[in-house]
This record gives C-alpha cells, structure tokens and sequence, in this order.
DNA sequence: ATGGCTCCATACTGGAGA
C-alpha cells in the first residue's frame, strides 16, 4: 500500500501536474494540502477519470484537504480536528480505506511568531496531540500524514541558523512535535533514513530548488500497529522540478 | 536586513505562504 502526502499549493493551478505525478507514481492514497479552491470547485471528475475516489473539505481562497483513494473506499470519519467548534479553517480530514485510518492535515504555518497566527498553530498542535492519543488508544492501524509545517531538527533545514526564531522551527514548535512522537508515533521517513538529508519544500525564491536550499516539513507518523510494516519512503523531489509546480513535492511510505 | 516567487480575490494591489 503506497500512501503519498503532497501540498499542492491549488488543486485548480496544479491539476496537470497532480495528473502527471498521478499517472507516473500510482499511489494506492493520496493526502492533498492547499486545495486553495472552494468546495464546488474541487476537480472531482478529473480526479475520478484518473481512477481515484476523492473526500475532500475545500474552503474559499485558502486551505482545504482532500483524500484520494485509487481502487478502494473511502468511509469518512470526520473533517474538523475535535477540540475547537469555533476553528473555521479547513485543514484536517480523517478517514478509513482498507481499515486503515488515515489522517491527512495541513498544520498552521504560524508565522509570524510570536503572536495570533503562532498562537493559533500551537493550540492546533495540542489539539492534534489530544486527538492523536485517542486514535492511540483504539490501537487502530493510523497514518498521520501530511505538511505539519514543523522542521522537527537541525538535519531537516538547509541553514538552521537562520530558522532558530520562524514558526516552523522555534523551540516551541519543535518541543510540540516532539511531544507528539513521545506518544508513541513513528516518523516514518526518518526512521528509514536516519542520518540522510531529506527535504520535502523548496521556496520558490532565490532558485531555492535549484541551490537544494530545502526544507522536511511533510511528514508521516505511523501508529505502532503500524510501524512494522514500514517497507519504503521517498520523495518524488523531480516534480519540484517540473513547470507550474507547486513548492513542496510528493512525499510517499510503503506499507506491507 | 531585504527581497526574491506564486497563488487568491475579482485587482490594477495586498494578504498569505514558509
């Protein structure tokens, strides 16, 4: 079972791309980020004529997450992390294929921080956190993927120093996300990899791509049942590359 | 320290992203 995660950057704008990679790759799900395109606007018959079923949860102008599935169903579960009725903002989708749980998420950037925007992600992280350990205690086979917007240590950005006060890599950030794995999660990639550098976005300024001036902030964390049946993971960094791409790239697992 | 790029909204510019 190949299981991908891939921001976007708008379904609408990258649609030949994700048809592209689609077709290239084949992965069994797919997690989407920034869908930046309302509900009525999501690409469904495009998506369904490329052989995948589709949930998604779109909003006007930003945000928005999608599930694909290709050859399976996708049986909802919900499309808002619990903990907060207020939060308006479309970015958490959980559902089950193959009994297996999916999650994908699209964490707040929080920059600038300190301040609202900053605020606002860590509650989103404890609320992530508390939703996780439920997940946990169900002993469920759980993937939790997608773009956390955490550089969770020094190996996973290009130039640490210059990160050490950005939302994505302030102590904070990183201590939440550590807490998170502490549960009992398995960061799938880095698992596999321990000591390589292994990005997953590149700016699109200062020919960031082209310099490998990269950041690993998709990531999938694997609930123990499991973790075991970790087989494979990479990232489809060529799309990166490609035109009218977006400024993350595909990033896969293999499970047994 | 700054700006560089891309996308959205319905614009002739600003906000957001990371």
């Amino acid at each position: 079972m190949k299981i991908a995660t891939y921001n976007v950057n708008s379904i609408n704008s990258r649609l030949p791309v994700l048809l592209r990679w689609l077709d290239e790759s084949q992965p069994d799900v797919v997690c989407l980020q920034e869908l930046k395109a309302p509900q009525e606007k999501f690409p469904v018959d495009a998506i369904q004529a490329a052989g995948y079923q589709a949930i998604w949860h779109g909003q006007k102008s930003w945000n928005g997450v999608a599930i694909l599935a290709r050859n399976a169903e996708i049986k909802e579960v919900t499309r808002a992390l619990p903990g907060d009725p207020d939060d308006e903002q479309s970015r958490y989708l959980e559902g089950i294929i193959n009994d297996v749980v999916i999650a994908c998420l699209y964490l707040p950037n929080g920059n600038p921080a300190p301040g609202p925007k900053f605020d606002y992600k860590l509650q989103w992280m404890e609320r992530l956190t508390t939703h996780a350990a439920h997940l946990l205690s169900k002993n469920l086979p759980v993937v939790l993927a997608g773009d956390y917007n955490v550089i969770p240590a020094e190996q996973d950005v290009y130039k640490p120093e210059r990160w050490i006060d950005d939302a994505l890599f302030r102590s904070e950030t990183r201590e939440a996300f550590q807490k998170l794995i502490d549960q009992g999660w398995t960061d799938a990639i880095r698992s596999l990899y321990p000591y390589e550098t292994i990005y997953t976005f590149w700016d699109y300024f200062r020919n960031a791509y082209g310099r490998n001036a990269g950041l690993r902030i998709d990531h999938f964390l694997l609930s123990p049942a499991l973790s075991g049946r970790l087989t494979a993971a990479g990232v489809d960094k060529q799309v990166r590359g490609w035109e009218k791409t977006s400024d993350h790239a595909p990033t896969w697992i293999e499970l047994a």
